[in-house]
DNA sequence: TATCAAATTTGATTTTTAACAACGTAACTA
DNA sequence: TAGTTACGTTGTTAAAAATCAAATTTGATA
């Protein structure tokens, strides 16, 4: 998918208005409109690639991205998943200086990059912008890491229960939904090893907790699913 | 232990001051001695208990701490630990009204604690110090993420061997060292059974890997633990 | 459309880990 | 000091997950 500059001419109407941005003057959201670069990708591109150099924030606007990490044995890893108004990949980014994660789109996504050193001017000069950017970065981390400490929790059918939950509940809010990544993709978010992923979704299926067709999951019994999330 | 007040009069000397608070004015930094508790618990003692409301920023100066959680069905989860200098309890910090974990002095430990408001002033008001604040925010969040990560990477005998090599090269620096948690901690450390992780150090040491003489524990052969941790 | 590569699926088998049980030991306490 | 409790240890068995193998489906491409 081509990339294309952003139809909105002004931050302002962005999503993150509401959030980080709303702390700045008029002027700071001028000079953010203008030095931004707004991007789209389609399923299954690369928004960052891990180990290049940071040089910017990135914001999610529309759509899904895991981040994603490949081990020097060639396993790769999924460390979580970005939703919209998220900030990805920034995790690291005040602490090193190459991204320690790629990110990609799992669903077509927009997102924008703004220059690092225009932030860190914020940062530096407007103490309320500050203290949002600590306070998304904070929610961020702590749902990273806490995401993680729940799934390490849990075997298996636990997981794989707790990752269906979380797409309906979380990221869709619908207990119906397209599962926007592959099998291979739940096991490497999960720990588990695909063929696993695979047995237990057919297990679900054969027991009528979920119905799958296609790519398209409908969670046909809510209670079950949740006991086997907390229990199994 | 009892509680008492630093002998230090000033956060000046404060191994802090070389790292985040070395932006602050001295007028800064008179306040925030003035402002500061400073406290002195044993090993095994709560610094923060999980559930409690929010009300300081903990520094540790001196020992080590684990950040732990309990679960509803009451397992314990060790999230990481905490070394000098460290912010801990960090993560939730900016983003929640309770503490998600207790911290937990696994070493006699001496640590500061300043009042939320006041931090948060620092942060409104003084640009380089929230810069220096967001960096080890980072860099204590990365850490803790990309520790979990690489032990999710390896199974029983690679988990043990990495956090055997844990202690000894981050914490301590020695191939020989006390080691600070219980068989059963290192087990809700690295998410594994407590009678795995006692096989597996009984293992190694028939193995002459390492040498265990109470809570001592040193490296024997640097090379094949190493290589357990790399492959095993 | 034919072909190829990747993803999905199921089965069989092996390896890894958890669970259970039992016992020694060290630390704490009445 | 005796008793209690948590910790550490080892062995045995059961459960869970990984691995290996093979077939099928799907999707992309020439």
């Amino acid at each position: 998918m081509t990339e294309s500059i952003c139809s909105s001419s002004s931050c302002a109407q962005c999503g993150f208005r509401s959030s980080i941005f709303s702390s700045l003057t008029d002027e700071q959201l001028k000079e953010l409109t203008v030095q931004k670069s707004f991007h789209k990708v389609g399923k299954g591109e690369v928004i960052v690639e891990q180990g290049s150099s940071i040089n910017g924030f990135i914001f999610l606007r529309v759509g899904l991205a895991k981040l994603a990490r490949i081990n020097p044995d060639g396993r790769e890893q999924i460390a979580g998943i970005a939703t919209p108004n998220d900030f990805v990949g920034l995790l690291s980014i005040f602490s090193s200086k190459t991204y320690k994660y790629s990110i990609i789109a799992i669903e077509d996504s927009e997102y924008c990059q703004v220059d690092y050193q225009l932030v860190m001017d914020l940062v530096e000069t407007n103490g309320k912008f500050s203290k949002s950017l600590l306070e998304k970065f904070s929610s961020v981390s702590d749902l990273l890491v806490g995401t993680r400490l729940e799934l390490e929790l849990r075997q298996l059918r636990g997981r794989v229960a707790f990752i269906i939950c979380y797409f309906a509940n979380e990221i869709y809010k619908d207990k119906t939904f397209n599962l926007p990544i592959s099998r291979k993709e739940i096991a490497e978010l999960i720990d588990m090893r695909v063929e696993n992923v695979v047995r237990t979704l057919s297990e679900f299926r054969r027991d009528k907790i979920i119905k799958i067709e296609g790519t398209t999951i409908e969670i046909l019994d809510q209670e079950k699913l949740k006991w086997i999330k907390m229990h199994g």
